[in-house]
DNA sequence: GAAGGTATATGCGTGACGCATATATGCGCC
DNA sequence: GGCGCATATATGCGTCACGCATATACCTTC
């Protein structure tokens, strides 16, 4: 194969762990399908779970996540409805999906353990 | 107490939500009873939910934490064993518990959020 | 008394953050 | 047809948190 080194599938995915929260909810988003900046904020307003991120944080996020590849631009949408031609759709890529896993474990994990700590009503999940 | 207004107990906890990776580390570590710094690595490596916080990073969040009244410095304890008078034990005020808890409801349902999105097996909490 | 783990603290450079601002298009409605 | 609001992305700016290194000192054990 071409120039490749470190195939992205050898990389440890404990390096990108912790992810910020701004990073979580996209990577979330992108998990569901393929997204653009916006979409992803309002789908982080749909969740209501805590705060939607701020947008200036969203789209430098976006680049940083494209920039370490666990992201990546989608063609644009062939709209079946109306497209904007304004967006930029983005798709998990399977590095990016690793991380999201890996990422989903460390918050159940801290999930279970503040449900141990007491932190939690035995109602939620 | 002296001169209170604004109690904490009014303030809006989502305020501080959500939380750094470190800081829920340190409010999950005092839920279960007072800590000092280095004991809430030892406990973040324990627990092996992800990498323990730095050292530098940990000991400015605590100060962070204390200025925001979510944490307070507890009397140093008795030492029924030996005890090392270099410690600061640390321990959760009424905000600080409050605020644990609502950083604990969210990462909850983030949790099932990313169940959801099919980032979990089913074996997982 | 030297070594290595325990314990806290801070200086430094980088970078992420929140907030504001800029720019432009889409959409509804009067 | 123009006004206003939501949609959509981008960047400048000042502040702050981060990771890493370093400093200091005590405690334990051999």
């Amino acid at each position: 194969m071409a120039g490749i080194m470190a195939q992205d599938r050898d990389l440890p995915v404990e390096r990108f762990l912790p992810l910020r929260p701004v990073e979580f909810d996209i990577l979330l988003s992108l998990a569901a399908g393929e997204r653009h900046g916006y979409g992803i904020i309002q789908d982080a307003e749909r969740r209501g779970d805590g705060p939607a991120p701020d947008v200036g944080t969203l789209y430098r996020a976006l680049r940083r996540l494209q920039d370490q590849n666990l992201i990546e631009e989608a063609g644009r949408r062939p709209a079946r409805d109306a497209d904007d031609d304004r967006r930029h759709y983005y798709r998990l890529t399977p590095l990016g999906l690793r991380v999201a896993r890996a990422e989903a474990k460390r918050l159940a994990a801290l999930t279970r353990a503040a449900r141990l700590g007491g932190l939690l009503e035995k109602g939620a999940t």
